[in-house]
DNA sequence: AACACAATATGATCAAGAACATATTTTTTG
DNA sequence: CAAAAAATATGTTCTTGATCATATTGTGTT
């Protein structure tokens, strides 16, 4: 029984950590196997001990960057913050430069259009997950609750989406700013 | 003097065509200087003689969608369509298939923030284009309008983003026409 | 009709990268 | 301290694609 047992799962999740960072910040094409691993401090030899193919990576690197982006901005896990804060973490300049936070919702959201339906099926999960996440914060007994949670998650999505993709840092920081205060309107 | 002088202006529009289709549809990654010259009926030698390298290219053929766009969104140049009319078309389920028009600034979001500066340009150009355009259907006067724009902007192109993301039918749907509401709410 | 020259096509080079086959290393058990 | 098996590394193949160098084709002029 040679190595211990914990320790492929946390290779993989090293693994996994590297790809959900760099994905996020370069998209699917410019990130390489070889990046990946050596990112995490292997060879491309190893990698396919773990995932079966680079979309199978890709499309779990999805949900992986979902889930820290939720840690960071879920600091306590029992006391979800007020929708406020949640919204001016989201829509600020340090998620626009991703060091921290990435979601991939906006940070690779036309990367997916064009992907195996594995990747999109991932996608279309978690956006779901956001949207109901959203929803919560708002009254989930209202009629139109889930409209507005939609609503919510595309000015926050497509804000975020858009900073980035802007290189005009003063443009950037205006549309943020109006993002936050659109975000939190009720119609 | 061989060939008509045209010709050449010509054949520059016919590789820009096809390539301001390609790539919207397909990304800057997944689309070669081979599948767009054969697009355009010509093969790849003579790509050169047009464009000094693909992200040239790339730059050239997003202005290309935007302007493509805006000619099936505003059939008549001199009498621009209301606002309403603008937002339902952009909004549209055909718009997400992308057959006859396709917003670059949607289609292309995130493609574009790992490109070369040339390519940010060019998008965050045509992004204020459309936030000015935006803004002529406002009241200009009002201080207040170029943030109204601004929110529009970010509801129609992330809409549209997200909605091709997903591959959900329905949900697409649904998002695409809580959008169209949104994009119209004054605050 | 032949020529000149631009436009286009063909051929070749070079680099990258995914996937896999095989060799090595590392860890735990007997 | 071996031995076994899993984990990792190394070597290789194969494809793709951007770019360029060279050949060919088509057009308008003389």
């Amino acid at each position: 029984m040679p190595w211990s047992p914990e320790h492929k799962q946390q290779t993989r999740e090293r693994i996994l950590d590297s790809a959900a960072r760099l994905f996020a910040l370069n998209g699917y094409d410019k990130v390489g196997i070889n990046d990946v691993m050596a990112d995490a401090g292997l060879t491309r030899g190893a990698f396919y001990a773990h995932f079966s193919s680079k979309t199978q990576l890709y499309a779990e690197a999805i949900v992986t960057s979902a889930l820290q982006g939720r840690a960071m901005l879920h600091p306590d896990e029992n006391q979800p913050p007020q929708l406020e804060a949640l919204v001016n973490g989201y829509l600020s300049l340090e998620h626009r430069q991703g060091e921290q936070v990435r979601c991939p919702l906006a940070f690779l959201t036309t990367d997916i259009a064009q992907r195996e339906e594995q990747v999109r099926d991932t996608y279309t999960r978690v956006f779901k997950g956001f949207v109901n996440a959203l929803q919560q914060h708002l009254n989930p007994e209202d009629a139109a609750s889930e409209q507005q949670a939609l609503r919510t998650a595309v000015v926050m999505i497509g804000g975020m989406a858009i900073a980035r993709a802007i290189n005009d840092e003063e443009l950037a920081g205006s549309l943020l700013e109006v993002c936050r205060e659109a975000a939190l309107v009720k119609v």
